[in-house]
DNA sequence: GGAGAGGCATAAGCCGATTCTATGAGCCCA
DNA sequence: TGGGCTCATAGAATCGGCTTATGCCTCTCC
């Protein structure tokens, strides 16, 4: 299902902000870098298509009208998700040669990097960071030969040398489609029906499933079954659960929107603790300062 | 700050996920109602603007990249946001006529709303949502008079005649910017401090402003200082605050984000109850069904 | 092994959306 | 009353994206 046209180009929605900000469509278009008569045409042909007056406009400047208001606070979440998204490429296209070079594990870069980024090119609009991601030994190495100033891990390892603070933290979910018979079991599964479960999982190696793998052997003598279907990414795995082939293990953070749609349902689990800290690191001789301090900074308050 | 050119238009990376989803460019570009060609120039022309590889093409279909894979993941946030940024739209278009009549106070319009109406529309599509927003005695009325079959409410008032049911909470917070004194306060402040301090507030008869006049009046005998800026959107005050003009009090869901990017800073109060419910309310003697219950589902599991 | 189907890229032409410059009208202030 | 701000309109030029037509590659199946 293709996003509406409405939506799909966020600039007048962008613009409208900048209307909303500075008070006046003038003002906004030399904001961004384009004539009074364009800005004007694109607010005009924006309220023609939703067929809503959203700008009040006299001769003094230009207000929201009350609806808007409303759409302008729905569009600064889209806008600040794609401006997210921008310093997410941003980041990943620096992959040398620039200021702050970070690594990142797979699931702090999905899920919650972009928005620090984001907020760190607004708190320092100079400062960029190149990108590199890996699993949490490579992001250790990383950091300790220097090839990055700050590392995002997961899990408890932590090699010599390095200094650790916690961050955020992720919990692997039981997840199945809402009809599931599993999704009615108000009490929780045991270890053992899910290590008896053909799931829906990544492949061989990947940091999830490792983790899940060891949880299972170490706290209740367990392992997996094999897997009824191994797929590449995370949202195809999404996909599948939700046309109910298997159940999955997934990080909460990926989960997250699909559990609020309910178009997921979490299934409690008994006597497993699949917590893990998500974890900012740097090496133990150097001190964050400068740009690595803000994002620290950032990522510490964001919890 | 305009948005970046590379993220104004989504369009490209909704396609992008469609591929990414299917399996192919050819069905990805069936799925949006475009022909093989045009959906291979607007993915080659992603990939040549962001100087990025995001698909391995083969002449059996195409398959993300490591890359892809990230930038995929980053866009689903931006393209989910755009969508429940149409969700609103489409709800405020249907102002009546429609099938689910909804009526809503303007935090959780605002706030909240839009995630669910997406939720809604992926769990029922077909389901069209007449969205009318007011402060809460004007969703209670619609309620109550059949206007409206849900209503969303603020605070503890019921009026007779009404079932409600706890969705989210919402906290009014004190905010500063990062540089103001009340920053560094551990210990937080004093009702009579916020009472002695000139804000920065909404306009008298707000929501927000009479239920911080209340809970001050109730709760420490006090009242608010004469405001030193009065400003009509929840945005124009917290940039006023940022740049430092004065304090204010906004909901906890409008500040999150700034809080979290470490842009606006909280300040604790102490001995004063600043939150407060957010309910759906819907006529005692009907209960929910179709539609209507569903948007009730999504919404209390979204807490 | 050859035919067919499905996958993708390229080329050429067309159409439309958006932009710019230029200009006019309304309001405020000195 | 003139200058400066606001916004809208008009006409011309430009640019980008779409469609159709085509070719090449690979896998599958008879």
């Amino acid at each position: 299902m293709p996003l509406p046209r409405q939506v799909s180009d966020l600039s007048p929605y962008d613009l409208l902000l900048s209307v909303a900000r500075l008070g006046s469509v003038g003002a906004a278009a030399r904001a961004h870098g384009i004539t009074q008569p364009a800005a004007s045409a694109r607010l005009s042909s924006l309220e023609r298509r939703l067929g809503l007056a959203l700008l009040q406009r006299t001769t003094q400047g230009s207000r929201l009208t009350a609806h808007g208001a409303l759409v302008a606070d729905w569009a600064r979440t889209a806008v600040d998700a794609a401006a997210a998204l921008d310093a997410g490429i941003t980041s990943l296209l620096r992959s040398s040669g620039s200021r702050l070079p970070v690594a990142a594990s797979l699931t702090v870069a999905e899920y919650l990097l972009p928005r620090w980024l984001a907020a760190l090119h607004v708190a320092s609009p100079q400062t960029a960071v190149a990108l590199t991601t890996g699993n949490s030994e490579d992001v250790a190495a990383a950091v300790l030969t220097g090839d990055a100033e700050v590392g995002f891990v997961e899990g408890p390892e932590l090699p010599e040398g390095l200094r650790a603070r916690t961050v955020a933290r992720d919990t692997l979910t039981v997840i199945v489609a809402p009809g599931h018979p599993w999704s009615r079991r108000r009490s929780g599964i045991e270890p053992r029906e899910l290590s008896a479960m053909p799931l829906v999982s990544r492949e061989q190696g990947s940091g999830t499933r490792r983790y899940l793998e060891h949880a299972l052997t170490r706290q209740a003598g367990a392992s997996l079954a094999q897997p009824l279907l191994e797929l590449s990414s995370t949202t195809a795995i999404k996909s599948a659960v939700i046309e109910g082939v298997a159940p999955a293990v997934l990080s909460s953070l990926a989960v997250a929107g699909e559990l609020a749609a309910g178009t997921l349902r979490r299934v409690p689990i008994s006597g497993l603790a699949l917590a893990r800290e998500l974890r900012l690191v740097h090496p133990a001789g150097r001190p964050l300062v400068g740009p690595a301090q803000d994002l620290a900074a950032i990522a510490t308050r964001a919890q």
